[in-house]
DNA sequence: TTATAAAATGCAAACGATTGCCCCTTAAGG
DNA sequence: CCTTAAGGGGCAATCGTTTGCATTTTATAA
């Protein structure tokens, strides 16, 4: 591998002359005649400037870190792909790791990520423990949050509706006639989850439903999880005549024990899935959903660490709700039983 | 950010100390004493080395590359999920790339990746061009191709049989009958899509069937493209009655298009998918697929670049092909038209 | 021409770690 | 009590860049 050091003897010039023209790319204070010989230098050499080395004497890498739950998750895989791209343009590199729900090694990760001297760091939180977020924020180093959220304490972040999604949710199977609603959430301890919970109840109150506990279920966000909390909805004596599903791979389990138990949807049980993919609408019954704007959490995500990254001062946080879409395919139906 | 001369400084002792406690767990060669000072110091200065001046110094940055043409397709988001795991447990970083399938952008990738001083790389490439990987290959530098080769040239790989997978689809279809088989292939380019189209023609040979360029439809991997192949392929005088089609997306744009035509699958038209994943068997008709032994894939792929950086003479290639399964479910029927 | 300002380039000190080499302890043996 | 060797730890060079400052070269004007 060819160092500055190479080129700069190719060219019969000072390392630092070198660094400059590859730097500066239009300063005027080179002869172009020096900066052709440079150029043709690292050409013929093949150079690459080591990005360490970089790294090392500027303080920043230009990498960002990116930790996620889950990339089976097509809700996760999506946002990797944005992000990725997002930070291509801009001269970034992507560090992705994968946390699959477990406290310790999202907290591994951080420490890793932050050892390798990554720039900033977008975050989707296992939200077991926060201390090592607090620490983050003590630092003022740029990070924000993505798709959860920390109501006890303030930091950047991009969120959806997702209080108002499950309203609407409860709302539209209300107008159908359904008053005996069911949720498969998800982990509680998630803030996503727990909004979303909120708007269920407060659906519920408006439109005077029991409030049954025995027809929230929260557990893991796998398609297992899924299946099983489906199951033991349906083991009750008067179970649900719909169904909100919370997460793409929890909305397939549930899908499957459905279909075993034999009922049909939507005509003996209606569902409603949060987070619509390319899937959602192939399925023997096509899914009534509540689709997440991916393009545009990604970009904005970006945006906004990059924007931290790039300012000095940073003394206030931003919190970016967007807004989900509800589209309506053929998962639910009016009551019939 | 403590760095090592404040802890050395906290613990009054030399730097090369404290690098030395640091790296060297159970060398003897250092008094318990001023071991234990030492950590006192990393603990309380809450030191966190610098992996970019590590790697500087010692030429390696643990850290490795991997560039995927597309993570939206489920194949290759499992595949990241189980790489990065498999680097997290070795104490590596992923550098995770996607290049769309888009040679331009894989090769900046590869620069890129390079620059960053990646100690090895794994790479699904595009295959519209190779002087980028022959030049990796010159170098000696430490890599592996992914479901994906060269006949060309030699390299390291780990991939599937493609070519008896294919084979064994078309065996089967005969024996139920059918003999207008036709094939969705994706990109002829690709060694993975070529070998199929071998083993699938091979079959055909064998089982005396019409070899008809029209039941061949090679484009791109998108939804989109499965869609209009199959359209397409529908639209001929006298249209397949067997369908063998090639990756996740396109089967799901393939089925969208059978769907939309009002035919029933198997009844109308049998289908094979390449590629299983969690939704095959949730289809509204659960799909026949040949499935990949991802799990396999990833660990082996990192086990062989890992055994490859740490080697100092690399002189041999390694190419390992893992066998697929072929999984019955119901989207392959006797002919019935 | 020569003085002088401006432009072009060289110099050297960092960035934060690692490591071969050397020196100073310390304890054991004579 | 002195010699000696091994163990413990310090010194300083180095990895490949960047960058403020010093220095040389060139161009401009007197």
């Amino acid at each position: 591998m060819a160092t500055l050091k190479d080129v700069a003897k190719l060219a019969k010039v000072h390392p630092s002359t070198v660094s400059r023209v590859l730097r500066d790319i239009d300063s005027l204070s080179i002869t172009t005649k020096t900066r052709e010989r440079i150029l043709n230098a690292v050409e013929e050499l093949k150079y690459r400037p080591d990005q360490m080395a970089r790294a090392l004497k500027m303080g920043k890498s230009f990498s960002i870190g990116l930790i996620i739950p889950d990339i089976s998750n097509p809700f996760f895989a999506e946002l990797v792909k944005i992000i990725e791209n997002e930070c291509t343009k801009a001269g970034f590199i992507l560090l992705v790791s994968i946390s699959n729900e477990d406290q310790e090694k999202e907290i591994q990760h951080v420490n890793n990520l932050l050892g390798r001297g990554i720039d900033g760091l977008i975050l989707a939180p296992v939200q077991n423990s926060y201390n090592h977020i607090l620490e983050l924020k003590s630092k003022n180093f740029p990070f924000l949050l993505i798709d959860r959220y920390f109501e006890t304490f303030e930091t950047n972040a991009i969120i959806s509706d997702n209080e108002e999604s499950a309203f609407k949710a409860v709302q539209y199977l209300v107008k159908l006639g359904h008053n005996r609603i069911g949720f498969i959430s998800g982990r509680p301890e998630i803030y996503t989850i727990r909004k979303r919970l909120e708007g269920f109840k407060k659906a519920l109150k408006e439109f005077n439903l029991e409030d049954n506990k025995e027809f929230m279920w929260g557990a893991g966000h796998t398609f297992q999880d899924g299946y099983e909390a489906t199951q033991n909805l349906l083991a009750l004596n008067k179970p649900p005549t719909a169904l909100l599903i919370s997460g793409n791979l929890i909305t397939l389990g549930a899908y499957k024990a459905l279909l075993e138990k034999g009922l049909h949807i939507p005509n003996d049980i209606s569902i409603i899935a949060f987070s619509d993919n390319v899937i959602s609408q192939y399925l023997s019954t096509p899914l009534t959903t509540i689709s997440h704007p991916l393009e545009e959490m990604g970009k904005r995500a970006f945006q906004l660490l990059f924007q931290n990254i790039n300012t000095e001062v940073r003394n206030s946080y931003t919190k970016i709700t967007v807004c989900t879409n509800f589209i309506i395919r053929e998962s639910t139906g009016k009551r019939t039983s």
